[in-house]
DNA sequence: GTCTATACAAAGATAGAC
DNA sequence: GTCTATCTTTGTATAGAC
């Protein structure tokens, strides 16, 4: 039997993790950390244990291979909110509960992202508008059902509420640490204690007169 | 009548802006339009208008220059709410009130701000620690009522509620804008809204069983 | 595909004239 | 105090051997 070199290659490259992979990986973790602007490809290149020439040769330029990273981390950002957001089989309530737990589950396991994604955007706004071209909570159902229960208030009010309430505690992590006098491990408590109370809050906000 | 030397160089300063004063408020606007690691020295003697070189008289190092423009803009974002949190003879809606209304005000004026600061103190936390250390929030009068009328949640909940709603928006500005399809003008008048309603919920979550 | 060595550009800092 | 010119370091990208 003829195995083909195709298949061959492919293989191969389950077992260890091409290089290819090791620097989109690595330069994750930089980019993450430091943001585009501080991120020195040499430091990609270390981290991903490579020569500093292959990043060239797999990816043309810091940007290019910025691009790609900062498209997976969008992708993940926005991707936990975007599909609840716009289930039409779904109630107000129960919507409000899922993505709020779904974001912290998200975030305890990625803290520097809302911040990463949130910053990279404020200094190149084509990143965004690139990803996925307005309209993303706009025409969603769930302003729909906001607008339903409170045509007073712009539903906007209340996505932007529960949204600040869910991520920024992981924003201002840093500060809420030194100021609040909390350790991580009781950050993680409170994070996890949200996922109950930020809905119960929210539900009672929009049931407000 | 003899007018000492020291009057009259006074006086000039208070005509014309010193060159040490246009580097320094060039700087604030650079910095907090670029961040850190993405400014270049030439690009604040430019936004100055006077030459590189002064840079490095009035001040040692980029990073000398920094510092200076960190401290100030951390005075501004955390001095706007710690008179009030340590104020013992306001009741707690007030403060409320007074928390929400003056950081909206506040940050109409600088909405850069959060997100230049937030995002600096996370590259390097010493920046913060250095600046005032720890206990901002844990020791106030505010936490102390929260505690009374709520004894069985961390009060921090209420407080990392209560700025995240406040805060979050300014935040995420470019996203709401793009996604959330509204302009600069709708903007603004929502962040006035804002002043009434985040307190109204915040009362709320807060007498809540 | 992967490496070493190096070209080239950008950026921080300084010397020295005025 | 303020400028022009320049040094030095750092960082991105490429050439060319294996």
């Amino acid at each position: 039997m003829i195995i083909p070199l195709s298949s061959m290659a492919k293989a191969k490259h389950t077992i260890s993790v091409s290089a290819e992979e090791k620097i989109r990986e690595a330069a994750r973790r930089v980019f993450m950390k430091k943001g585009y602007a501080a991120t020195r490809t040499r430091d990609i290149a270390e981290e991903a244990g490579l020569n500093l020439a292959l990043l060239n040769y797999y990816f043309r330029s810091k940007e290019k291979l910025f691009g790609i990273v900062m498209e997976e981390r969008m992708k993940q950002f926005f991707g936990v909110i975007t599909p609840l957001m716009y289930d039409t089989t779904t109630t107000l309530d129960r919507k409000i509960e899922m993505i709020v737990s779904n974001y912290v589950d998200m975030l305890l396991q990625n803290p520097d992202l809302p911040l990463f994604i949130l910053n990279e955007i404020r200094h190149n706004s084509d990143l965004f508008n690139r990803f996925q071209a307005g309209r993303l909570i706009h025409g969603s159902h769930f302003v729909t059902q906001l607008k339903e229960k409170q045509p007073g208030i712009h539903p906007l009010h209340f996505v932007v509420s529960i949204l600040g309430m869910t991520i920024f505690p992981f924003v201002a992590k840093p500060v809420l640490q030194s100021a609040g006098g909390i350790n991580q491990q009781l950050f993680v408590a409170m994070m996890e204690e949200r996922k109950t109370l930020v809905p119960k809050w929210a539900k009672a906000m929009i049931k407000m007169k």
